[in-house]
DNA sequence: AACCTACTTGCAAACAATTTGCATTTGTGT
DNA sequence: ACACAAATGCAAATTGTTTGCAAGTAGGTT
């Protein structure tokens, strides 16, 4: 294990429990995500390297063992793509319908409240969720 | 417009309304959607129905101008596919990650406060959601 | 520091999902 | 019944995702 970016250590743990190797690949996409303001399609990630620095079926096979060890989370902004942020980055999402602007917003106690009473009233043990909001961002709305 | 499916008749307002014609296939799509638990996809969809009796080519192209005049909303219950259910039906849904069962649950009080809250917070004009739970169902628990 | 081996990668190609073009058919207002 | 725009099926194009395989590389071991 040699000298790779200091923010990503919490990632390389996950990846020595699961015998993953730390390749420049795998750094460079962990880093695309970590500054994205939003989660990323793998087109997107694509887009955001370099020409030619990592083959788009590298990233997908990366993506895939990323969600393996529940290192990313996947979501669906829109009806074409997936895409994918970093665990511990959950958060609930505005969608502009009109720029496909995405907005970030943190969950609050409000909405465990609402998790809450689904667990009671179903039996389901909730592990996870997604949620999105569709509408039009402030600007848009003057259009 | 001939003697079409009574309990239909909501859908086919919209239709007029858009100049889109009510023709046997989509009639059949519609009866489909109605009939589902649960959000399908579209090859679910063309699962439901006689082998042959509509193109999938129809079906997505059926789906698409469903959605363009709001008779069906599109959710995401898993990496894989994109799956719809008629609008005025919408929920929210419990998708087991153990049998891959979908349970809808209706939204309450308590979502609608998230909701508002999130509406003052960013300004956003929310039109619409998509909320999906991922967890284990109560059978699976037990396993 | 060189070595070994399992894990990774890129490339080509297979596969699957979705969209498009076009000739033919059909719903619906007149 | 007529006329015309809209809808359908089929084939083919496009796009998204997965797989096979030979060559390259990370990281533990000597």
């Amino acid at each position: 294990m040699k000298n790779h970016p200091e923010h990503l250590k919490t990632f390389y743990a996950l990846f020595q429990r699961a015998r993953l190797k730390i390749t420049p690949a795998r750094v460079r996409i962990l880093e695309v995500l970590h500054h994205a303001h939003a989660p990323l399609s793998i087109q997107q990630i694509s887009a955001e390297l370099e020409t030619g620095e990592v083959d788009i079926v590298t990233i997908y096979r990366t993506i895939s063992a990323l969600q393996k060890i529940n290192a990313v989370k996947q979501t669906h902004l829109n009806a074409k793509e997936r895409a994918y942020e970093l665990a511990g980055e959950h958060h609930h999402h505005l969608v502009c319908t009109s720029c496909n602007a995405v907005e970030d917003i943190t969950l609050n106690d409000q909405f465990e409240q609402y998790q809450k009473i689904i667990t009671k009233k179903s039996g389901f043990k909730i592990m996870d969720h997604s949620l999105e909001f569709f509408g039009l961002c402030a600007p848009c709305q003057k259009n």
